[in-house]
DNA sequence: AAACAGCGTGTAAACGTGTTCTCCAAGGTT
DNA sequence: AACCTTGGAGAACACGTTTACACGCTGTTT
């Protein structure tokens, strides 16, 4: 189809080897030989072929991720941050979506081996051991979240719930909150454990008993029902922490059909900062965990991985800051 | 590094055409060849080197999709019914994000030109003329978002928004409302003047007096300015028609801090059938594009054009429905 | 019996780069 | 005058796959 490196060549008068040196920037071409190549290439529109500069060269420089939903509000951001880092890093990236299917999961892992890429991202916890064993069998480096602790291949970006979950509760007492519910999300998720344990460790750090907990979906549904039924205890927490901000929204709509004023009757808070804590009504008291930061931390643990000749997979830590919205205010018993 | 196809002949006794044309179903092969040949593929774990297939068969099989910003609720759910789309057609899929930043524009179009793509469906307006030249130049066929007319390499596809405006005016006249405000979105933006047009279009057509019309900013913020403004008018609408989503919560923030009621004062709604309109409170009215659906057309079209030897454009037309919600109401004067 | 068709399979040539090795010329250095 | 250094030509080969074509076998037709 389109001009090859043997075009660029002949129209320069030198060697496919020069041209490729020159694009390359090996530096071991003349100044001006160096300056008519480029020139040349420029002039005649040429694009060196991917598919055979990763077949030639042993390097793919290619990175892959891979989400279970891109619906889902988490990821965008994450995958942002992911994109911007490796294609500053000059590498080519490739994204697969699961939807939580465990054969598109399977799907997605063959696509990256085909690929031949150097490392992947993968923000799914349908993840099968299998899959983890045949990755590493191909020297294909690996960060996860939350979830298996670093080694060799492996390295770990923990999210610090536990800080974020320390800050809120500590806010919510000096607003003079004693009396502080919590919405979980699925019970065997394990950034979701990580939030409960957090919550129960703060409250008791701040003299307070931890209670009561109700179990939500991670989903607005989840915690409606939730709302609701925070609505009709008795006597009533004086402020709500939900697991994350759809939740929270969730509990919102739940309190506020039940009669309650937020957040002069009850406050109410959420976790992950996603636009839903911006732009509902009242806007959300939420965490930020700088998920676009993430992404591009995720990037240069793979980059990291990658580039070294016997790779030590390390743990990560990514910090969490507090946002207070409308949601919450004080309270005076 | 990892198995050849060379391997997979050698193991099995066969060539490497025969191996080929067992993988790429030609079905050339023997029955008993070809069970032996895939399960000695399978036992193995051989992997087709995906580089090598594209370098090596003219057709690459592969589709771009360049957008403007994940993060834009709007693209989240284009791209995944996009990529459902393509795989299952059986093309590989790259994304690239531009962040409306024309360089970075231009970088994504070099990228799908590389990877020797077959379409490429552009969801950015940021998109020089030069750049759909060069590709169209390639023989890369393109889909455009409401905007080029359709040629030679060129689909588009047209979102129904006078169909959505219109079931909007026409739902709220049932509900008895008579007076309608719209606060609309940047003035130069196609898909905001249609819409625009389309109210007054579809208000005439009902009867009634187009106006007041505000401008917003399809933010938050000018959604806000609007909703305040609005309150204060007498005779004040008593129902507010907002050119998206987003708009509609800020519109909504304001008439609810000047005292108003939703909807038993004021009705709104929203165009565009986001997760906000769902979780704001309450609900919003307001109109499915089908992003999902209208990610999946995108690949259609694409596929169309690739697989036509003389490549006919079309126009594409994407319907839009009304989804009620619990910001609107019926009006008794 | 010769010609033919069809099928299954092997052979070898692409595909467009990157890599590497040999070789060479011109200029500069001892 | 013998010896480096630099910039580059030229050619071959690797990369892993696809694919056009050739070949041989079997069974059928003329």
């Amino acid at each position: 189809m389109g001009l090859t490196i043997r075009d660029v060549a002949k129209a320069v008068g030198v060697s496919t080897a020069t041209v490729s040196n020159v694009l390359n920037k090996r530096g071991k071409v003349g100044r001006r030989t160096h300056d008519l190549v480029l020139s040349t290439v420029k002039r005649l529109g040429y694009l060196p072929n991917i598919h055979a500069r990763r077949l030639a060269s042993r390097d793919t420089r290619t990175m892959g991720i891979i989400v279970s939903d891109i619906v889902n509000p988490f990821f965008p951001e994450v995958i942002m941050g992911f994109l911007a880092r490796t294609r500053q890093l000059g590498y080519e990236t490739i994204l697969s979506e699961t939807n939580y299917d465990p054969r598109r999961t399977q799907e997605a892992a063959i696509r990256m081996m085909a690929h031949n890429v150097g490392g992947v991202a993968i923000m799914t916890s349908e993840f099968s051991a299998r899959l983890i064993d045949e990755l590493t069998r191909r020297k294909i480096a690996i960060t996860f979240l939350d979830l298996a602790p670093a080694r060799g291949y492996v390295s770990t970006l923990r999210i610090d719930y536990a800080s974020g979950i320390e800050q809120i509760v500590k806010y919510l007492y000096q607003q003079g909150h004693r009396e502080i519910a919590f919405v979980a999300g699925r019970p065997r998720l394990k950034s979701n454990e990580a939030r409960l344990e957090a919550y129960e460790r703060s409250m008791q750090a701040s003299g307070l008993k931890p209670g009561p907990v109700l179990h939500g979906d991670l989903r607005f549904e989840g915690g409606l029902a939730a709302g609701l039924a925070i609505a009709q205890m008795s006597p009533r927490p004086t402020a709500v922490m939900a697991v994350n901000d759809l939740t929270a929204v969730g509990v919102m709509k739940g309190l506020v059909s039940a009669g309650l004023r937020i957040p002069q009757d009850i406050s109410v808070t959420g976790f992950d900062k996603t636009r839903l804590a911006e732009y509902s009504n009242p806007s959300i008291t939420t965490v930020d965990i700088h998920r676009d930061l993430l992404g591009q931390m995720v990037a240069d643990a793979l980059h990291a991985l990658c580039s070294s000749p016997n790779p030590q997979g390390r743990e990560y830590e990514v910090s969490a800051e507090l946002v207070v919205g409308d949601s919450s205010g004080p309270w005076n018993s």
